[in-house]
DNA sequence: CCTACCGATCGGTAGG
DNA sequence: CCTACCGATCGGTAGG
């Protein structure tokens, strides 16, 4: 049962814009990937572009996805927060090639194409932006004076994921969400000073 | 006292490759942006190719001398690493186009200098390996399964600084960099549940 | 720094 | 899916 040659197409395509990128990938390049000669491209595809635009919208419907259920539960912020981040882990693990071209290629997307993909990885932040200052709120997660820097601190993390995990690593994607959730939620510190005294008879046994 | 061409050809360079991309970018955009015609900037340059390595080998430097005396020190880890975050945001908020020419665009660099710059990021990621490594080991950070994970998580974050980082945004490089120093250290959690009971009598006290 | 140009390669199409 | 091809653009050079 052979994949029908849309499919082979789209797969080239990922590999090939992840590895060269888009503007250094040929039509040619991807032809003679698949097994044919370049104009015979055309039958299944209707441009360059339109290819990429695919292959990107899939890639973050993939997040969207994946997120969008931790985004308004009513469990608690810091469980919500983990799980998006070992949700997004996850997509990334399984999608490697696809995460890359649609994390770093959606710049060469025509104007108007675009716009709308930044507009839904606007929402994809969003997402993050909400279980945050949800937890602020309750009281879960500490107050900040920028709590979107917190935001993007997540956000760069795990943008990263795809340039180093590996299936064949040490750790898989949903220990490695585990960790990095770890990292986010609890810090490198080994003790911390809790925030003001639990109570006084507490400190007085200490002391 | 004007710029001399030679530099006018790399300052249009960093922009353009940071706006566009390496491939994207061609040899007329730059001569055209120093207002010039093609042909004339071989007076200055070599190559396309060889423009790219002096701007990611002069961005890589930039990073490593900010951060390589912070490896070493004798001072505590978590300062330690405090300030090699901090030192990463300003070099990043005073050099934001060339960050994201050196971050994105050594890709296209060639076989041979690409792995030289490679080696080059390999050594910026030791510097962060050590100081974390260090802190494990002196009981101030957290012992940790895969403490690599920690130096990509941090490394991810810092990554991504140049994508949003504003010198006329609400935080300075130095706010910015103490902040984020913040979610990598302590933890978004607003309490932390000590490692293990500090004594019996505070643990019968708090019952 | 300009004029004039080179061979190579690009995305895409007409016609079968 | 192939043959054959189009106009545009590319990095770079010779000669002045």
């Amino acid at each position: 049962m052979p994949l029908d040659a849309a499919e082979n197409i789209y797969r080239a395509a990922i590999r090939l814009f992840g590895e060269r990128g888009y503007p250094s990938t040929s039509m040619r390049d991807i032809s003679s990937a698949v097994g044919v000669l370049p104009g015979s491209l055309y039958t299944h595809i209707t441009s360059k572009q339109a290819l990429l635009l695919q292959i990107v919208e899939n890639g973050i419907q993939k997040y969207l996805d994946a997120v969008r259920p931790l985004a308004t539960t009513a469990e608690p912020a810091d469980i919500r927060l983990r799980e998006a981040i070992k949700a997004h882990v996850k997509v990334a693990g399984d999608n490697i090639q696809l995460s890359l071209v649609t994390f770093h290629q959606w710049k060469h997307l025509d104007d108007e194409t675009r716009r709308r993909v930044v507009g839904l990885r606007n929402t994809y932040q969003a997402y993050f932006s909400r279980i945050i200052e949800d937890g602020i709120e309750a009281g879960i997660l500490r107050p900040m004076v920028h709590p979107s820097l917190a935001v993007l601190a997540v956000l760069g993390m795990l943008n990263w994921v795809p340039e180093w995990f590996s299936p064949s690593g040490p750790a898989t994607a949903d220990e490695v969400g585990d960790h990095l959730a770890d990292v986010i939620l609890e810090g490198l510190l080994e003790v911390r000073p809790p925030a003001a005294p639990i109570d006084d008879a507490a400190a007085a046994a200490n002391a």
